[in-house]
DNA sequence: TCCGTGACTGACG
DNA sequence: GCGTCAGCCACGG
């Protein structure tokens, strides 16, 4: 039994190019929809090298907090994936 | 085992 | 539409 941690990596890593997925999806998908939180939190003390964590954006749409990339916000790399953001700067689900 | 922390979410005013 | 509050969960010490 992998742990949920496991499920969420596997979850994000399998987000195919140009796509985004909300933490709320990938909770769900991993087993917890309500560990929305506990996915963030893993995603930070665990950015694996595989996992595409700017593929992974808040249920609203925005961005979120990821800032683990020097000065290159989420918006930009999502945008070079082919990700068609709106003009109140949110993400297309 | 308990506590603190966090890249979140939904509801309410 | 925006700010605030409370609930939710997993992990590490």
């Amino acid at each position: 039994m992998k742990s949920f941690e496991e499920k969420v990596l596997i979850t994000v890593g399998a987000i195919k190019e140009g796509v985004v997925m909300t933490y709320g999806e990938v909770a769900r998908k991993s087993g917890n929809p309500k560990a929305s939180r506990a996915v963030g939190s893993i995603m930070a003390k665990n950015q694996d090298k595989n996992i595409p964590c700017h593929r992974v954006v808040k249920s609203d749409g925005s961005v979120g907090m990821y800032n683990g990339l020097r000065g290159k916000s989420k918006e930009a790399i999502l945008k070079a994936e082919g990700v068609i953001f709106n003009k109140t700067g949110k993400v297309i689900l």
